[in-house]
DNA sequence: CATTTATTTATTGTATACATGTAGTATACA
DNA sequence: TGTATACTACATGTATACAATAAATAAATG
């Protein structure tokens, strides 16, 4: 090969995985516009590789984007923290109760492994690890159901549910004398001992008991807050027997 | 206004919104490739709109996009047929229950209207507007559940759901003394009256009934080609009470 | 002074040119 | 003839230039 070199080093910035995460870190705030020119000079990319990011980010619904005027990023009111958990709870046992019939060992290694790390995550403090490796967890045993649709609908989900963990992880930490984390990792780790056994039935309940304590650190985190903000009810889907 | 005019005419062709219909009505086969440059010459666009529609539709999951490869239409193979009716089942009943409490006078128009516009498509044996008109009536339904992640995920099953109706539809068309179309449209205006009555359990059942119908009648149309694909078995989803 | 209408400026949408990577073909060699 | 390598052709990825739209400001009119 002659000594002619790329200009540009191979390496470069994913641009839709950087957005990705600030918006799901709150890096970028719920609202804020994000204006192509500003993104492509930090990045030091064109504004291709931007605009395609930024197409894919609203297809998440991360970002919304409004014909010749620009994207903002996702709102986070009341009524969408109600929609997370009353979709995200029905969706959640769903694919647990399949990924306790479908998972192989392999499936189980994966878990076990993002169980792992967000163990490690929380001895670190590290807030941005945690709510990442906790998705995984989650999404490990949604891809154990074999069934596309409900990993994405989850996947869905989880992209607004980690920016609400984010602040609910931060707030745990601070708070004192505060054992939901340890409650958590209990709980992953019954929802792994089940997935082994295959027992469904236990699976989705302890995917619910998750969930509610999830929705109830919420509740009383909007209720320390404002007011207005404290009423987070969520309507329980009680399908026909 | 001066004699100044655009060289290009206003209403150009929606490049994203064509693709994906020719892609729901199998124009493009599943497992296709789709090269960028026949469909900017046949668009008379550039590249740019082609790609963007690409993306959009890559996040949709109605085509896979492979970095350097291209795109290709997605698969319809029998486990992805499995996992519609999986997750379509669950997902419908849930949101159906919950527009029975949410809807307002104005859902009910816009379902009744989809409900006419499919009886008016069916009697011009139009399969591709029987498909749109049906997925409009059954998304209506998903908007008055107001939870954006039940409609999303809904809309996502469609997509690929309307590919198969598309052959169904076909199927009852030309078989004789098929009255299946007939219980369609009863199961449709059932739904509606229960949605108007509010009464969630008779939605629920009506469902559940609906896509059993359409189950049955998918299954039979694969029995009756090629043996391998007869098999379809669904998983029920039962929680725990 | 308030309101409306031009004009300017900035941002987004589209077209095109260039860079890079893949795949197929042809050639060289065993 | 089979395999490996080099080369060519083509498709995709990225950068940039141009067009159109929206927002902001300035000018004009009552």
């Amino acid at each position: 090969m002659s000594s002619k070199r790329p200009l540009q080093a191979v390496p470069r910035v994913d641009v839709y995985a950087e957005i990705r995460r600030r918006i799901v870190r709150l890096e970028y705030a719920p609202g804020e516009s994000l204006d192509e020119k500003s993104l492509l000079i930090e990045f030091g990319t064109s504004r291709t590789p931007v605009r395609e990011a930024l197409i894919r980010l609203s297809g998440e619904g991360l970002i919304d984007i409004e014909r010749n005027k620009g994207a903002k990023v996702s709102d986070l009111d009341l009524p969408t923290l109600q929609s997370i958990f009353e979709a995200g709870d029905l969706i959640e046992r769903a694919y647990t109760r399949l990924a306790c019939l479908r998972r192989d060992e392999q499936d189980l290694v994966l878990i076990d492994e993002a169980l792992q790390q967000f163990e490690k995550d929380l001895a670190r403090k590290d807030v941005g690890a945690m709510t990442q490796s906790n998705s995984d967890f989650h999404l490990r045993i949604a891809h154990a159901s074999r069934n596309k649709y409900f990993i994405d609908s989850y996947r869905r989900i989880l992209a607004d549910h980690e920016r609400i963990a984010q602040i609910w992880y931060s707030h745990n930490l601070i708070a004192p004398a505060n054992d939901t984390h340890e409650l958590v990792c209990a709980q992953h780790k019954d929802l792994l001992d089940a997935l082994r056994h295959r027992d469904a039935d236990r699976a989705e309940q302890v995917s619910i008991e998750h969930a509610s304590l999830c929705k109830e650190g919420i509740r009383q985190l909007l209720s320390g807050g404002e007011q207005l903000m404290a009423n987070l009810t969520v309507t329980p889907i009680d399908f026909t027997a």
